[in-house]
DNA sequence: GCGCGTTACTAAAGCGTGTTACTAGTGTAA
DNA sequence: TTACACTAGTAACACGCTTTAGTAACGCGC
């Protein structure tokens, strides 16, 4: 209300100079000839009227927005419920602020996605964007992929040439099973971390099957549940679990997050963890080596996995173009105490 | 690369309509004179042209970026371990969606606060601000009282006539730790949620005195803590505890996920929840139901926060302005199985 | 004293929209 | 016929910046 605006024109006319000057001087343009006493005055002016310059104005002018867009393709409910996502917004902040950009989150609802991402990218909000989690139909990908609008997806994306940023699932989750397998167990049960539309969910099992299988052990599949992200489906799964009857003696949980709930569900079943049941984990989320027990868990390094993406975003933003389109970032197994010797 | 920008001189062109026509037509400019079928041929060109209107040369003509910034003041560190954050990006997603608007995500180090502010802010960037867990200096406040930007704050504030959203911390707590009290309890330690210069900390602290004073019993600063946000200050606040040999029955964290932390130095100490000792903790995080054993806690409407906040900064950026500068929310008690009687 | 390169700068044309002020046409009452 | 109100639409400016193309002045070799 008080002050005005401070425009260019306004560090121009103080300064004595052009409009064309300040801008030049500012935006420390290279190849131009200003004399170092301009360069003060200009300085000078900008500093002493407090000038900031509109950045609307510069991106429509520039023809980039200087941001990047985090979309995520999940409702409100799970966004909420989300284990990852603090980690993920400090790798993106981490990286964004580095290169001063602004980070600009969009969720999108499955129904709208093609019309969104476009909108997106055609409106110029955003420069570039990460795909999160992607459980995108092939009419909203391949709209994506015809839009040119960089873009590096979090997750495996099968037939598609986007760029993609992920951990390899498969073997993660074989070499968790695998670890259980040493320990003497046989009867594992398995309850994905999602519903199988989201890609890591099948991933994971399969890699649990490729674990039993090369051991001799053929995978019982009323022994797998799918879960859906958040700790009350995986106490749901456990439950259903336990309802069949099967017998097993340990679990391998393909979210710590859902990992969570199935703890919550032995334990009212009067069943203790990791004397009656084993549970393997999957993710590391902050919180699992506060659980009781500490969850042996499958590291997944979100964080890196994020400031990656953003990486190669950058990287494409820049016009370069990484040669390898899919990055794989290497997981580990945390040994904590879920897991007992059989 | 292929396609080119379609712009609203196109649509014109196609419609044989004026660019005015077509901004008016597409804007439902009211108290304007344009025939139907004139209408119809612009939304149908519009359409035929995949015509979506550039975001920043609308935000340049218009002065509005169409656009909400939430701002934290926090390392990428503590982001990435923030509990809450997931929900409150619910809570502001599921508003800003409503109302058409875009999300900006920015965090702030401490030392470049009031410049950051103002750049948001002047550079128009977006048009109204959240501020989160605000441990704002004087400095930076002044300036951002006197910057003509919306802005409302997620938390308290002394001494500020900014709009706030909050719910009474001193209340909350006070309930927490007169429910200890009624168990039987009076060796009450306190774990702070953070440190002191964060609002909400010192104010938790106050409402764990105000309990124990209003039952008689005189604070004990020996058994007064401050944790930092995550479980590992926990931890360590729990071993400082052990360690200073002062006898307690019970523990106020003043944060669940301090609380993890906290519950993991008893485990190792050898000490049982909530046998030895018990546990009451604050905000009420989704896996505190999960936890073991599930964690009586205060309900910390933290969604519910975040659209509030968002609400009443969109009244604000409307002009309006509302009558109680200050909302509160309320908490509630929710008891589970960490508080034994004594 | 002419051509040429270099320095130091500026005028003006975008970028793609919103919006105000204006025009042209048409019916209507005096 | 004139004045006036109303409809349908447009020309042109504004938003605040970047950037291209160009100008003026100056030194310098010949």
């Amino acid at each position: 209300m008080s002050e005005k605006r401070v425009t260019s024109q306004d560090v121009a006319d103080f300064a004595g100079v052009s409009r064309t000057t300040v801008s030049l001087v500012l935006n420390n343009v290279k190849g131009t000839h200003i004399s170092p006493e301009t360069r003060k005055k200009v300085r000078h002016a900008a500093e002493k009227l407090g000038y900031i310059p509109n950045a609307t104005a510069q991106a429509l002018a520039t023809r980039r927005a200087k941001a990047i867009g985090l979309v995520m393709t999940r409702s409100p409910h799970h966004i909420a419920s989300d284990t990852f996502l603090p980690q993920i917004l400090g790798g993106l902040l981490d990286v964004v602020k580095k290169h001063k950009l602004r980070l600009l989150i969009e969720s999108v609802e499955a129904e709208h996605q093609d019309r969104v991402y476009l909108e997106l990218a055609r409106a110029k909000h955003i420069d570039g964007m990460i795909l999160l989690t992607p459980r995108i139909d092939d009419n909203a990908l391949k709209r994506l992929e015809e839009v040119d609008v960089s873009t590096v997806v979090m997750g495996k994306l099968a037939d598609s040439n986007l760029y993609t940023v992920d951990v390899d699932n498969r073997l993660a989750a074989r070499k968790a099973v695998e670890y259980l397998l040493e320990l003497g167990h046989t009867q594992i049960a398995c309850i994905s971390n999602a519903p199988p539309s989201y890609s890591a969910a099948p991933d994971r099992v399969l890699g649990y099957k490729d674990a039993l299988m090369a051991a001799g052990i053929t995978p019982n599949e009323a022994l797998i549940r799918y879960a859906d992200f958040d700790p009350q489906s995986g106490f749901a799964c456990m439950q259903s679990l336990l309802a069949s009857g099967i017998k097993f003696t340990a679990v391998f949980v393909a979210s710590d997050n859902v990992a969570m709930g199935v703890k919550s569900a032995l334990r009212e079943a009067g069943l203790r963890v990791p004397d009656d049941i084993s549970i393997m984990g999957f993710d590391d989320i902050p919180w699992a080596r506060y659980s009781d027990p500490p969850l042996t868990t499958i590291h997944l390094p979100a964080q890196e996995l994020a400031s990656e993406a953003c990486l190669v975003l950058l990287n494409l933003m820049k016009g370069s173009e990484p040669e390898d389109r899919n990055l794989v970032l290497d997981t580990e197994l945390v040994v904590r105490q879920s897991c007992r010797k059989l």
